[in-house]
RNA sequence: GGGUCGGUGCCCGAGUGGUUAAAGGGAGUGGGCUGUAAACCCGCUGGCGUAAGCCUACAUUGGUUCGAAUCCAAUCCGGCCCA
């Protein structure tokens, strides 16, 4: 541990949206630094959606660095709350899990974000909050919600939002950030990381801690990263969101697709860029947009596959779009020798999902076979072995003649 | 518990007996322009069928009618007002 702590408390901040508070955090710093003694970062995990995508790990990458100041994460599945619904998905509540699905979600969640934390064990715990939470009696539970008052509960965004327009509010959701704060309690937590629509519920957590007699935990909130449309949050049920498991030539795609003023925020909250070289980055005088975006790509892509990777799905990028080429990989799909009609072919080759959809294709000249336009749905395609059927500018498949 | 309004396609939202697979917008998607960016322009957007056509769809169930998303009844769900 030799960088000071101003050091780290700079570094920390690189990132964040807010800090509740940052003289608190250097407190427990020096403090933790002093005894020497691991400090506890809680981070709670929805395990309602298997799959983690890139905006999940900005709070991890945020994890990331307080383990490698040598503090511990502290992981907790809501597999408990998981089971009440919580109101952040703003319109609708989440549906209710079975506890082997909770199980299989939390089991791969782990081992994806394992591509961002360090998951040694001196620097990981883990938790499911039902340890405590399907304990706990009625009358603490009562005596839990006795701490917040209703005004308090209602200052909540998506509370008072949904009141306004009408849209439920259900009694129980107030028990959810009640939960999640008496979590806090259950292990300690010296710091808590969340994004910025966790803050109410993380600031809940805070205070219900004082009313524990424990030092509050200092709550630390990242921004929520924009999906890939620039408008919504990344979501995997919006469908913008990249991945961390995606296929490097899909991730390096869509991150050439965001919009240039989306760059900053990818920048700073996806990779480990000092703030300096973002702005020369995203300065359109010094850095042509496109380049700048191509440098993003790799260093999101290096992220989960490697260097070599994302240096070939860049090239291969470069190939098939920038020059029209085809790509070095087209998944190869076998087909019997007999004539077929090109609707149907392209069905096969599940280019498109129904037959409809691949009248269309035919019709609006999307679809062609060896760079041939496929004109007539109806008309009778003779497959070739290693013809190249596309659709659209980014569906390929290679034919393979049944023998 | 009472009154009242409402539940339409991925989402929002028109439509109050036939010409309605259902206006319009959003979103998505194909193409143009580009830097596969944004913006903008044009096209497409339930399923099956070569086609004629058939099937499924306007909360659920039943009814009236030659014909219903549209009328009636019951049921389920929700908002608002009153208690």
């Amino acid at each position: 541990m030799t960088e000071t702590i101003i050091e780290q408390i700079q570094s920390l901040k690189r990132g964040t949206a807010e800090i509740f508070t940052e003289t608190e955090l250097a407190q427990k710093l020096a403090a933790a630094a002093k005894t020497p003694r691991q400090l506890r970062i809680k981070l709670g995990l929805d395990p309602t959606s298997p799959d983690i995508h890139l905006g999940h790990t900005v709070v991890l990458r945020k994890m990331r660095q307080f383990q490698d100041l040598g503090h511990k994460a502290v992981l907790i599945i809501g597999d408990y709350t998981a089971r009440i619904g919580d109101p952040t998905g703003q319109n609708s509540t989440r549906p209710i899990l079975s506890a082997e699905q909770i199980e299989q979600n939390a089991k791969t969640y782990f081992e994806q974000a394992g591509k961002i934390l360090d998951t040694s064990e001196e620097k990981l715990e883990t938790r499911y909050n039902g340890e405590w939470l399907a304990r706990l009696t009625l009358i603490e539970l009562i005596q839990l919600a006795a701490k917040k008052t209703v005004a308090q509960m209602l200052q909540r965004d998506t509370f008072k939002k949904r009141l306004q327009a009408d849209v439920d509010v259900y009694t129980h959701e107030f028990l959810y950030p009640l939960m999640q704060g008496y979590d806090s309690v259950m292990i300690e937590s010296d710091v808590e990381l969340g994004g910025t629509d966790q803050t109410f519920n993380n600031l809940v957590g805070r205070d219900i801690q004082k009313g524990y007699d424990q030092q509050p935990q200092v709550v630390i909130t990242m921004p929520i990263l924009v999906g890939l449309d620039g408008q919504e949050k990344m979501s995997k049920s919006k469908g913008n969101y990249i991945g961390v498991t995606d296929e490097p030539n899909d991730m390096f795609g869509k991150v050439m697709s965001i919009s240039d003023d989306m760059m900053e925020n990818y920048f700073t909250l996806l990779t480990g860029l000092a703030t300096e070289e973002i702005a020369d980055l995203v300065n359109p005088d010094k850095t042509h947009p496109k380049q700048a975006k191509v440098l993003l790509g790799k260093s999101i892509v290096a992220q989960f596959h490697g260097d070599n990777v994302a240096e070939s799905a860049a090239a291969e990028f470069d190939k098939v779009f920038a020059r029209g080429q085809l790509p070095d990989d087209i998944a190869e799909v076998e087909i019997a020798a007999q004539p077929i009609a090109a609707s149907k072919l392209l069905l096969h080759c599940k280019l498109v999902s129904t037959g409809g959809e691949a009248k269309r294709m035919i019709k609006q000249s999307a679809a062609s076979i060896d760079g041939e336009k496929l004109t007539d749905p109806n008309s009778e395609i003779t497959p070739k072995d290693g013809a190249v059927v596309r659709v659209g500018k980014r569906k390929f498949a290679k034919l393979k003649i049944l023998s």
